[in-house]
Parts: structure tokens; sequence; C-alpha cells
DNA sequence: TCTCTACTTTGATTCAGATCAACTGATAGA
DNA sequence: TCTATCAGTTGATCTGAATCAAAGTAGAGA
């Protein structure tokens, strides 16, 4: 009964109060009972296996999903049947946020390595949210948080050069990663060339070339899926607006 | 006391409950004492004129911005100085929703043309929101709403020729205008060439080219500011992904 | 009325990144 | 083990849109 199978079930079915992400998730800023309170909506069913279809365009929208652990590419197909990745999610990522407004999903979401999800009836959650004022405001502060992400990610895809894309993207994860208590220099990429070649609208070749200059000019260290940071600072250079650049406004007034 | 400018004043201080935006705007699906509600903490000052500043970037985050007549500019500056604009807001349409994730707006607002604004302090918003129901899921509906049409717009910039984006920027027009009851083919752009470019990460040279061509194709009437839609048929074929595509999903199996 | 300025159009040239193509190396399945 | 397949790299070429440049046009203000 305590063999490693349990052991690691149990890791996956860690309630709210216990789970490591309860800082970067919805329950941030939630006071302990809230907290439980928002638990017993969650369901948390077995892990998907790399390639599995959390869900797909035009599904009916029933739920927000939560990645716990792994990762999750979302995407629409375009008329020509290649698909266009809208986003990569991470731990305490949220997806589906996009169903509300009409009641089905715009995009398809597949796990991209063996992924465990929690699963929040939106019917229910917003119960809750009418009865926790600061779980609405969590709520609010989340869909206003995916907003500005999308807005500066529409910002580096009308005006930045390709370098600064790929830049942009390597220190997004690298924050993001840093966040989850990972290194923020040394990691590991679940998507291929060609998925973030799709979410930064270029052409895989063109990820694969940048990745080797990086390398050759002494920033990066790629051998295919694995990505060391060696400079840091000079990475961050490259980047006109800065990843998270609302969190180091240098200048109020505009 | 019945001249024309005590006339106009009292169409801008128009009450939610007389506002024919109210379909379109938040009022929509709330019972009409929940209306009322709203309408009490809404706070209606005199108009912008063109140019004129509705927020800075950086700026401390109060209120929500509901557009009641007119059109409005979003924009953020990029290192070089030169502005990005990040979209268009016409009546009924909602603007500061991005701050509430940190308090701060990450955008600043001009006025386009003469431009009346429904301000509503986002605090009183929330309270509200927590005692009406509805109110809530129509504030979810609304962020929700803003993600998928960033979404669709990342999707244009991502992938999408020159052609296709101002094609798609027309047509979203057109949308946008026939709902508020305007012509759907016979406008007044406010926007410069260079505004549009710059919210569709093209050269201005790139959009007057393209109008032209539109023109020389029988597709458009264009003279400076004013566009007829000649073939609206023909335009929306350019597009891939049609605007709206979610209300028009042909095979929803994906 | 006549500037002045800002916006727009149009043409010529350049260039970043797409596309096409060939090859390499890793992984999985027989 | 061998082989098929797929992801990634690298090189050559092409092209759509940027950039540079010049001229036309409308509207604001004197």
């Amino acid at each position: 009964m305590a063999n490693k199978n349990v052991i690691s079930l149990d890791k996956i079915k860690v309630a709210c109060r216990d789970c490591s992400l309860s800082s970067l998730c919805l329950p941030m800023g939630l006071r302990p009972d809230d907290v439980d309170r928002l638990d017993a909506i969650v369901k948390r069913n077995r892990p998907l296996q790399r390639g599995d279809h959390l869900l797909r365009a035009g599904e009916g929208f029933r739920n927000l999903y939560v990645v716990k652990t792994g990762a999750v590419k979302t995407f629409t197909q375009t008329n020509e049947g290649d698909e266009q990745v809208v986003g990569f999610h991470l731990p305490g990522e949220v997806l589906g946020l996009d169903a509300i407004q009409d009641g089905h999903h715009g995009c398809s979401a597949r796990a991209l390595e063996t992924t465990a999800i929690c699963e929040l009836p939106f019917d229910r959650l917003e119960d809750l949210s009418s009865n926790i004022p600061s779980l609405q405001h969590q709520m609010f502060r989340l869909l206003s948080k995916e907003i500005s992400h999308e807005a500066e990610m529409m910002a580096l895809l009308g005006r930045s050069s390709a370098e600064e894309r790929v830049a942009s993207f390597l220190l997004s994860l690298s924050e993001r990663f840093r966040r989850r208590g990972f290194s923020a220099t040394d990691f590991f990429l679940s998507m291929s060339r060609q998925e973030i070649g799709s979410y930064l609208g270029l052409a895989l070749e063109t990820v694969s070339r940048l990745f080797t200059r990086f390398q050759d000019e002494g920033v990066l260290k790629v051998e295919r899926k694995h990505v060391q940071i060696l400079d840091l600072e000079r990475l961050g250079g490259m980047v006109s607006h800065p990843v998270n650049s609302e969190r180091h406004r240098a200048n109020p007034t505009n």
C-alpha cells in the first residue's frame, strides 16, 4: 500500500492547501478555509500522456483546467489544415478562459508530456466566487493577467524581429520555470521547433537557426530539447519590451 | 433651457437603462433594477476632444472605461520611442481590463475623435458583482471576450499576409459598425494609416498600397478616411480565419 | 486668402525571413 | 540488430514587405 505507484497517485491528488503551486494558482491570496471550499469543487483525473487531447476546439465549455505538472499546448486549426499554436501552459497556469464568452472552447489542447490536470467546473466556480469576494477578485485578476499577457504577445508579434521573438520566448520560459522552483537557466523544452515557430509566427528553420546563432554567440547552449542559458543578461538585452515589463516600469508618467 | 447644448449634454448623460448601447455593453442580460444599480456607480464626465488622453501607461488603476460615442486607441511606447497601437475601441467597448491584474494601466489611451466615456470605479463594480450574480457573469464574459479577441489577433499577426491583415481589419470594423446600427459598408476611419499599420504589424505604406489594390480590384472604394466596401463577400474570402470564427464554427469536432 | 504641416500615395531598392532541398542524428518498432 | 520515421540542422534561393525617397493633397491656422 505504500509502494511507489500509490505515493505518486497521492501526489497527483494532493489538495490545494498542500499543493506547492497554491501561491501561483487560483488559491493565491485566499484564506485557508476558502481554499478548502475551492478544493472541494476541484476534480483530479488520471494524468494525460504525451499527445493526449485535453480538449478540442468547438467543444462545449464546462470546466476550466489548471496544469498541475507537465505542459500543455493550446492551438487552433488553420484553413489549410495545419495547426497554429496559441499558447504553452506550465504548472499553475489556467486553460479555457477564452471559452467563458460563448460557451465553446476556441482552442484545442494537447499534453506535450505526461501531465496532471485539475478540473474546475465553471458553474460551481462562479457560485463560489459570488460567495467569496477574494475568490472573485482572484478570478478577475487571473482573466486580466491573461489579457495583459496576450497584449504583450501581440506587441511582440506585431513589431519584433525573429531574434527578439526567440529571445523573448526563452526569457519567458526561464522566468516561469524560476517561479516554479526550477532552474531559470537549465531546462528542457517540451515542444518542438515547429511548435515554437508556430507560436512565434516564424518558420521552424528560423527558430533552429537562431538557437544555433545564440549558441555561437555564447548566449545559449542548446542540444535538441535541452537548453542552458549562459548569458541571461545578454538575452534580456535582445528584447525591447522586456518580459513582465509591467513589473519594471521605469517611467510611469509615460 | 431646451437649446441644442442642453439636449446634447443630456444625451451624453443618458442613464444605462435608456442607452442604446445597453445590449452591447455591461448591462447586457441584467434585470432592469440591476441595471439601475449599475447605473448608480457610473460617472459621466465631459467628452474628450480628439487627441486628449483618457489614460497613460503606468497610471494607477481605479476605473474601467466604456466608450459611449466616438473612438479611442490604446497604445504602448516602444524603446525607440514610437508608439505601438494595441487596440481601437468603439462605442460599447471597455478599456482598462488589463490593469486589474497588478493595479497599473499597461496602455495609454487617447481619443481619436470627440468621445464620450462612461467611467466605472472598479472597486464598486466588484462589490456590485458580488451581489449581482448576473453582473459577475457578465464581467467574466467580458474579460473572456477580450481574451478570445486577442487570441484571434495573435493568430492573425502570427501567420497572415499583409493582405489578410488589412482585409480582416476592415471586416472587423464593418461588423462592429453594423452591430452598432451603422452601415457595415460605408464608414469613416477615425485612425491614420500609420495607426492601422502599427496595430496590424505593417508599415503605413503597406496599408496604403493594399487600400489602393483593393480599390483597383473593385472590392473597396477608399478616399482618405472614407471607406466603402463594395464586395463584402470577396473581402471575406481573403481571410482564412474569418472574423468571429467562433460564431460560424463549421466542424465542432475539430 | 495663403501658407504650413501632417497625412497619404506611389515608386525604387533592400533585406529578413520563408521556402525549398539535402542531410544528420535520434528513437522506436520489427 | 537493422531500418523506418521523425525532429532538427544547415545551405541556397526567393519573395513579401520594410525602408528610403519623392511628390501630391487636405485641413488648420494666420
